[in-house]
DNA sequence: AGCACGCCGACT
DNA sequence: GTCGGCGTGCTC
């Protein structure tokens, strides 16, 4: 009675990405891994089973039997199955690559093994130890009392007596898996949790609302994560399991020990920090259902779990939730895609929504529960903006005003610490005009422009529009015009000659190498072995530092420039998080915003933390400039090695984009064919066609089209309002 | 993705 | 005459 079993040999390759039907002539389970013959030579490959039946239309002669199964376990379940086909088709990417997301990566280059301990176990009773052996009679007794235990923590206690009792025949060695444990088992102290009313009534409307998805926006220390956990703790009475999503920079280990001192054992953490062994040991504790909840950054997502009863998704608007490499899917549709499977409810937690989110909750798609209150009644701490093109006037052309400069030197008189914060992204050269504020923008698309040096030019990264460079600024005529942007490092030399007694950190790309290396200098900061922390995006999430009373935004507008239809966006949330880096203990904060334009709405509604203000704002923007949610910014990249190649693999992609386009013009805001804002990467020509849709269009035709394409050499694949443009 | 089979240039 | 370039096709 042999079977048939359909396999997907784990090769990401679209000509192989097909079922291979395999004999098996032994019991097996769909989605155990195996080790299957394929090929010409005797080459053997990795295999998923993906389903079993009797019969096959393959002649006989070519039909193969399935090595050996390579673990003694489903390593995909039914859910994972089928949402992996989905993934699949949904994003044009072989079975195979979108089921190597549920594994983790070491299982599949078999680098990474269980590891086994011997465990000692009592099996007579002690008081058959004769009295005058005292060591053994002591063991025997701590055995009684504390049961297992490792024979090697035993041998360091009791000696030689572990040998003697089990040649006693009172005790055996077994060995037995250990899981190995991340940070060392540590845990948190052990609180209280007591809700608050308002954070009692979230709890209730989450568990009571029809809709599946809740966005909970409440401000910093509105007391978010108790709300989370609480439903958690529901979840696991209920005994189902949770899967709880963070943004990879909150995964702190003191993240995780607060959820231990929680949750204890139930809890497993997978993300990249941890070792090989580790992160195989979490994923095979919530395989195997000795963990209930998963938590990590977007990959975790994928966890192996059965029975979700909750899952979570804190810091929603963050962009690492969207995945940059093939498949390109984004965390929430997954989540929402399980969370429908297994009939839970899907939590989005933010204190500065995505816009997007926000507006699918105002529109009733979700449920929206809003905390506008900080649990501790604690104020927010005062924002003042200081106009910068008056200091200029004045001949102060330091990176600090007079106002953060009287108020830094208060703050470290007074033994209190200050953070300078650099609203740099990237290396975008924006053109500014330092008398005015005035920055030059895309005619067509309201988007600041880049300047390219190569062609002393302009230019415009969502339509591709050219200018001229111009002499002057086109508003007030002033000649101040230049790319804007002050180094960290600049920074760093002006307060030391400003403060030649005040110790200094620097944070950003260049002093946090390695993986440790934010950590490293947030924990140095927060030991107080600095005054100032002066860094980049970095310094804006990571922990509280209770001794921080002043926070300065050198350059508050800066990244409302960046060539990216979500600059006021990220701006906002930005400032919002920076300003909540202030005075969390017991000194009121104060935040110093700089900026060349203090007239801007956005930072106007970021320094009144009025997030409806802003949102209402920003939505009347987007309508208006037809930029998501109202439109989909979809890019189509061709890259590769070879320029000509690559062209003539853009031009074959151009071609069939065109009918599409032709047959659908109603539907396209934007089309056309260009150099990537960044025309070369690693070596690789990169050439893009650009497209903006309106509801309706034909995504799917799209995608086939440039399925359709197999260019030797060449990689073409498509991204839907991607994170950004270069 | 590998690997074998297959048809045209420079070598002992 | 052969050794070997990598273009094309196949893998249950």
């Amino acid at each position: 009675m042999d079977m048939v079993a359909e396999v997907i040999v784990d090769i990401a390759h679209s000509d192989v990405d097909k079922i291979f039907d395999y004999v098996c002539d032994y019991e097996i389970a769909v989605g155990t891994r195996v080790a299957v013959p394929f090929g010409n030579g005797r080459g053997t490959t990795t295999g998923f089973v993906i389903r079993l039946k009797s019969s096959t239309d393959i002649p006989p002669e070519k039909l193969k039997k399935i090595y050996r199964p390579l673990d003694g376990f489903p390593a995909i379940n039914e859910e994972c199955l089928a949402l992996a086909k989905k993934i699949a088709t949904r994003y044009r990417v072989p079975l195979a690559l979108s089921l190597r997301l549920f594994l983790p990566a070491e299982m599949r280059t078999g680098k990474v093994s269980e590891a086994y301990k011997t465990y000692a176990r009592l099996t007579g009773d002690p008081a058959e130890v004769p009295p005058k052996a005292k060591a053994q009679r002591a063991l025997a007794e701590f055995l009684l009392e504390h049961g297992e235990q490792e024979a090697s923590e035993l041998r360091k206690k009791f000696g030689a007596a572990v040998n003697a009792l089990e040649k006693k025949g009172l005790l055996v060695l077994e060995k037995k898996r250990k899981m190995r444990d991340p940070y060392g088992g540590k845990r948190g102290e052990q609180a209280e949790h007591i809700l608050t009313p308002a954070q009692r009534e979230a709890v209730r409307r989450i568990q009571s609302t029809e809709k599946t998805v809740t966005l909970l926006h409440g401000v910093t220390g509105s007391g978010k994560t108790e709300i989370y956990l609480t439903l958690i703790a529901e979840q696991l009475k209920k005994n189902k399991t949770a899967l709880f999503l963070v943004p990879e920079i909150s995964l702190t280990p003191q993240m995780l020990f607060q959820l231990r001192s929680r949750f204890q054992s139930e809890v497993a953490i997978l993300h990249s920090g941890l070792s090989a062994g580790e992160r195989f040991d979490e994923w095979e504790r919530l395989r195997s259902g000795e963990a209930k909840i998963a938590v990590g950054a977007r990959s975790a997502v994928f966890a192996p779990v059965e029975n979700i009863g909750l899952i979570v998704i804190d810091e929603e608007h963050d962009g690492s939730y969207s995945s940059e490499s093939s498949p390109r899917y984004n965390t929430f549709d997954i989540a929402l895609l399980r969370a429908k499977y297994n009939g839970c409810k899907l939590v989005l937690g933010s204190a500065t929504p995505a816009v997007e989110t926000y507006r699918r909750a105002k529109e009733g798609e979700f449920e929206l529960i809003t905390l506008p209150d900080r649990i501790n009644a604690r104020p927010l701490p005062t924002v003042r903006l200081v106009d910068m093109r008056r200091e200029v006037r004045r001949g102060n052309p330091s990176p600090f005003s007079a106002l953060l400069k009287e108020r830094l030197e208060s703050c470290l008189s007074s033994g209190n610490q200050a953070i300078l914060f650099l609203n740099r992204r990237g290396y975008s050269q924006t053109v500014m005009c330092r008398d005015c504020g005035n920055v030059i923008k895309c005619e067509h698309c309201d988007v600041a422009l880049t300047y390219h040096s190569e062609e002393d030019c302009l230019k415009c990264h969502y339509c591709g529009a050219r200018y001229k460079m111009p002499e002057g600024c086109p508003d007030c005529g002033g000649k101040h015009i230049r790319y804007v942007g002050t180094g960290t490092q600049r920074v760093v030399g002006e307060l030391k000659k400003l403060y030649p007694k005040a110790r200094i950190l620097r944070m950003d790309m260049d002093t946090t190498s390695g993986k440790e290396g934010h950590y490293k200098i947030l924990k140095e900061f927060s030991d107080r072995k600095a005054d100032i922390l002066v860094g980049t995006q970095m310094v804006a999430k990571g922990h509280d530092f209770p001794a921080v009373t002043l926070v300065g935004i050198l350059d508050a507008d800066m990244g409302l420039y960046f060539p990216d239809y979500r600059s006021g966006e990220r701006t906002f949330q930005l400032v919002t998080q920076v300003a909540g880096r202030s005075g969390r203990a017991e000194e009121k904060g104060e935040v110093v915003l700089q900026t060349y334009d203090p007239e801007n709405a956005i930072l106007r509604y970021a320094a009144a933390y009025d997030y409806a203000g802003f949102y209402e704002h920003e939505i009347s923007m987007r309508a208006a400039t037809s930029f998501p949610p109202f439109a989909k910014i979809v890019r189509v990249m061709v890259t590769g090695e070879d320029e000509q190649e690559t062209l003539a693999c853009l031009k074959e992609v151009y071609g069939s984009l065109s009918e599409i386009y032709g047959k659908n013009a109603d539907k396209f805001l934007f089309f056309n064919r260009m150099h990537a804002p960044v025309k070369r990467i690693q070596n690789k020509y990169r050439y893009q066609v650009l497209m903006r849709l309106l509801q309706g269009a034909p995504l799917a035709e799209i995608y086939d089209a440039v399925a359709a394409v197999k260019h030797k050499n060449v990689l073409c694949y498509v991204e839907e309002n991607p994170g950004n443009l270069s």
